[in-house]
DNA sequence: TTACGTGCAAATACTTTGCAGTTCC
DNA sequence: GGAACTGCAAAGTATTTGCACGTAA
């Protein structure tokens, strides 16, 4: 079972942050990392509301938008730029990596590729142009949908 | 100097498309897919637009929202999904290619990398998963910009 | 006390859709 | 003649912003 004391480390990044910048605790803020940092991987915004609002029902949409902004300023969380919306996922230590989607059921998968990187830095470094950073999604059938797909037109 | 009767294996590409769907051709139709191959590359909705009123005023954004679908549709252009708008560009007999986009001017290089296409099937196929697209975009500053960034603040 | 935080509603920005009139075949 | 096409205006989405009220420090 987890403890209220699960991801100290994170919770105090988030205070640091907070007060580097001369901004305040809120309930509200404290209950949606709470929340981001005990759910699955990469969250919609209108996930997380849903979720966080099961504890704390007041809790609007504009505040998580915001409390979200705060955390990928912290480095706690990332966002993935999907088609139509973004989702966000834990950041904080953790190594750099990219996506499969399904197009099917919507399943995410991460993928991690040193010699992408490199050969991205590479390509960077000859254009003299500086990575701020960058998008890297693939799109497709997971296993289990590319299966079901075979399986109704042979 | 150009004449309207380049680009004619394209134009033959989209009146096959339009034939073997029992779609019908049409002035806008023929006037959007004119300026498309005789303009720049990577044309947002709205540059599109533009151009082709210059030419028709009276056509309307709806219909090349329409026409850049079916041209898709079509193999003839391609959609990079940006950060907030689409932009477009030829697609017909071209090599795939990856984009740097400057965050600063707007400017976008083209890039080719065999090696990151090998790397994401090798992947893909290490997890059972059926590639049907990717996006994959580099933001930063161009090296004209990454200059003048770096005159400002030495 | 006072600057920051909150939720609502309104505003944005891009894209799609409903519809009534027009054009192609 | 009838299905497809067009442009407008309206509707969707996802996200941001203005504002009056609430709250942390």
């Amino acid at each position: 079972m987890k403890s209220p004391d699960d991801n100290r480390e994170e919770k105090e990044v988030f205070a640091a942050h907070l007060a580097e910048h001369g901004l305040k605790r809120s309930e509200q803020r404290e209950a949606i990392l709470e929340v981001f940092l005990r759910s699955e991987r990469h969250l919609s915004v209108e996930e997380l509301l849903a979720l966080v609002q099961k504890v704390r029902p007041d809790v609007g949409r504009t505040t998580v938008y915001r409390t979200l902004k705060l955390l990928t300023e912290a480095g706690l969380a990332r966002e993935l730029a999907l088609d139509g919306e973004s989702r966000f996922e834990r950041e904080y230590k953790r190594a750099h990596h990219d996506h499969f989607i399904c197009n099917s059921c919507g399943a995410i998968f991460e993928f991690v590729s040193e010699e992408v990187e490199r050969i991205q830095e590479e390509t960077a470094a000859r254009l003299g142009f500086i990575i701020d950073g960058h998008r890297h999604q693939i799109y497709g059938a997971c296993r289990k949908c590319a299966a079901s797909r075979a399986k109704k037109r042979p």
